[in-house]
DNA sequence: TGAGGTTACGCCTATCGTAATAATG
DNA sequence: CATTATTACGATAGGCGTAACCTCA
């Protein structure tokens, strides 16, 4: 699993489909649609429920999403915090 | 930043040097200090003071610190949650 | 046939390990 | 000189983008 892995699982699970994620990113569609794919395999379970229309999260999808959002935020908090202490005292 | 450089990071905080973190992480000495030295530079913030005995956390270091372990059970849990969810109900 | 997801394939970057190079007590 | 961290360098793996393919209404 990686960091890009739950960001890209994030951009699907907002948009509900791979194109829109992918275009939020600024990347490529298989770029996203392949990180989906290993995620889910990596895991054992399906993330999404596949329709013509898009993805939508299954039940496991609802409860990774909500520890994916906690990991990202901690990310965020701690180069945040790091750099604000290195900023106030060197 | 990675999931693999902060699992490098708190494996050198809690062994106290990048060779012994090394061996436990099972990977060579050099992998471990090039992703503690990349990590750093991201930062823009020196999480370790180096000393002729190894690495000991600075003030940044101990603050990310414990963003480092919420993190990384952050990420336990969301594989563990989501593979007890799908042995479940499929 | 149009909208979406996936697979194939070639490229490019990142990471690794071995070996060599500091630095310090 | 022993211990530890870092840099050099060649090899490999992982990720990306383009293009092709599949599926479903």
């Amino acid at each position: 699993m990686s960091l890009s892995q739950i960001e890209y699982f994030v951009a699907v699970a907002d948009q509900g489909n791979v194109g829109r994620a992918a275009r939020a990113l600024r990347v490529a569609q298989p770029a996203v649609s392949r990180q989906i794919l290993r995620l889910e395999d990596e895991l054992g379970a399906e993330l999404f429920v596949r329709t013509p229309r898009g993805m939508t999260l299954s039940r496991a999808g609802v409860v990774f999403l909500r520890h994916a959002r906690d990991i990202l935020a901690g990310v965020r908090a701690a180069a945040d915090d790091v750099r604000r202490l290195d900023r106030a005292d060197g």
